[in-house]
RNA sequence: GGCGAUGUAGCUCAGUUGGUUAGAGCGGAGAAUUCAUAAUUCUUAGGUCGACGGUUCAAAUCCGUCCAUCGCCA
């Protein structure tokens, strides 16, 4: 495994306003740029926002402020989720700053040097709404109105510069057939595919109906459009269009182990952007990751409904539940695989309450207060020195797995894989019954042996639940083993043993009990 | 409309190349137990496997049609 990775979101629109949609893929992400560091990686973790476009240009009129300025605002409410949401990102990029202007220039004049991009003439019928043609047929079909907005369809005449997709389609279908896991979940990549073989067209990359938007080198009125624009930004991030190829020594970064995308977005990332890359002369990701969505409460979440689990909604869940446990139910409950994720207050409240409370709170609970109760608070040697009750081994298991996970983008996996650590640890306190060896003092050695491997233990399933809840699992560790160890190398950290006998253990309730609002 | 995906117990989902009485977890119900945050353990639910038709000795699992939901249609 390289050590370098680079994960990005991709750039949120300021035209919206920022919603679950954005806050889970922000932290899904954030989980699996945790976990890779926690490993030993040096990662990139790159977020940003979209600022360019006519519907920004519209808004911006219609409030009777400048684009810039409504982007700066609503730029400031993305960033302010961030740090809500204790996001870890490593840079915030903007559309609109200077450095991303600047190379998409850059890169648009070698795309043309290249011959990649050429100038045609479009004529065709235009959605207002949704800044996009439609062919001909489609059109018919949808009785010349938006399918969106209702409004009618514009025939409108523009002179372009295209993009030559059709030109890298052997190319794309290749990299498909040599890479089967460029495109994931597996249900994407066959949509993709599917759509591969109806054949590809040329693209417009630029538009002049408006101007709020990337100017194109040498062609005075030609705005680049905001999907080119915007997909730039993986690159222009680490500076790979500047002169000397690179931000600092960003370089080293690219490709991108993810771009962690929503499913509606999929084309772009899965065809367009490496058929770019391939012009560019640029390695390709290794992965675009296409998540499906949360509907609320069993419904699609719409403007017209006015359903969308906002800010303020989220903000409630947080400070009712805390941090960790939106991240965990984010993280473990969303819908990273090709089925979308319902979101309602009483499956947040249930898997609270059994994952977080009864387990991952319970466990290190029971423990703490038997270590107590028995032994002073201090941790008791185990007698057991040759195999310490199989848990060094079965440690070393799970965090095997849980490395495959992590490196995988199996959030779910890894989330299993700590949580079934602190299971088995509760199946193995059942079984032993170490609160029964306490009522005779001739079991002594044996008592300690367990709680022991049980204390070493839960401090290894904290390690592996920590990408999920940074914040307690911080606790967990401070209460065994000292916080100190949380700066040692991820072998240290991840290894079985490393309480030292005669430590103190601290009894702690991680997860309080939440008594359920009465919320539908 | 075209392409693709999904539809299994209240909820979330497993179900290999078709084969005994269709499974798990959660929730619900009952019992046991106590180291622990009413925690934990055991037992339990009897769902036309979206609908209809077909292939087969045999289909949730193959084929066809339809319905619902979702994504994409650059």
């Amino acid at each position: 495994m390289t050590t370098t990775a680079f994960i990005t979101t991709p750039i949120y629109y300021v035209n919206d306003r920022p919603h679950i949609g954005h806050a889970y893929t922000t932290t899904i992400c954030d989980v699996w740029a945790r976990g890779s560091r926690l490993m030993g990686r040096d990662v990139f973790f790159l977020t940003g926002t979209d600022e360019h476009g006519s519907k920004v240009e519209k808004s911006a009129a219609a409030r009777g402020v400048t684009p810039q300025q409504l982007a700066d605002e609503n730029a400031a409410e993305f960033q302010r989720v961030l740090s809500t949401f204790a996001l870890t990102n490593s840079d915030f990029i903007r559309t609109t700053q200077p450095r991303h202007e600047q190379q998409v220039q850059a890169m648009l004049t070698r795309l043309v040097d290249s011959g990649s991009v050429y100038l045609g003439t479009f004529e065709g019928w235009y959605d207002e709404g949704q800044e996009e043609y439609h062919t001909e047929t489609r059109a018919r079909e949808l009785e010349y109105k938006s399918p969106i907005s209702g409004k009618p369809l514009i025939r409108a005449t523009e002179q372009n510069y295209y993009f030559k997709l059709s030109a890298f389609a052997e190319r794309l279908t290749k990299h498909f057939a040599d890479h089967p896991t460029f495109v994931r979940p597996n249900e994407r990549a066959n949509e993709v595919l599917g759509r591969l073989r109806d054949g590809l067209q040329d693209v417009p990359i630029t538009r002049t109906n408006f101007t709020w938007g990337i100017a194109m080198p040498g062609a005075p009125g030609h705005v680049v459009y905001v999907w080119i624009d915007a997909l730039l930004n993986y690159i222009t991030a680490l500076g790979l269009g500047t002169a000397t190829g690179s931000d600092g020594d960003r370089a080293r970064y690219w490709p991108a182990d993810y771009h962690v995308v929503g499913k509606e977005i999929l084309w772009f990332h899965a065809v367009i952007w490496p058929a770019l890359l391939m012009a560019l002369e640029l390695p390709l990701p290794k992965c675009v990751y296409a998540h499906s969505f949360w509907i609320a409460n069993g419904q699609k979440m719409s403007k017209s409904l006015g359903n969308f689990v906002d800010l303020p909604t989220i903000e409630g869940f947080t400070q009712q539940y805390g941090l960790d446990a939106w991240r965990w139910y984010m993280a473990t409950q969303g819908p990273i695989a090709a089925a979308d994720s319902d979101f309602n207050a009483k499956h947040f409240h249930e898997i609270y309450t059994y994952d977080l409370v009864n387990t991952v709170g319970n466990c290190p609970s029971r423990i703490g207060a038997m270590i107590a109760k028995y032994f002073e608070g201090k941790l008791p040697p185990d007698s057991d020195e040759a195999s310490h009750g199989g848990w060094p081994a079965i440690c070393e298991a799970s965090v095997r797995e849980w490395e495959q996970c992590i490196a995988s983008f199996d959030l779910h996996g890894a989330a299993r894989t700590g949580m079934d650590l602190l299971r088995k640890l509760d199946a193995f306190i059942n079984d032993t019954e170490p609160f029964k060896l306490a009522k005779d003092s001739a079991n002594t050695a044996r008592l300690g042996s367990i709680l022991n491997q049980c204390a070493q233990t839960v401090r290894v399933a904290g390690v592996l639940l920590e990408p999920f809840m940074p914040q307690k699992m911080e606790e967990l560790a401070r209460a065994f083993g000292g916080v100190a160890a949380t700066a040692a190398q991820w072998t240290t950290r991840a290894k079985y043993g490393s309480i030292a006998v005669g430590h103190p253990i601290d009894k702690l309730a991680l997860y309080p009990r939440v008594e359920r609002a009465v919320v539908v």
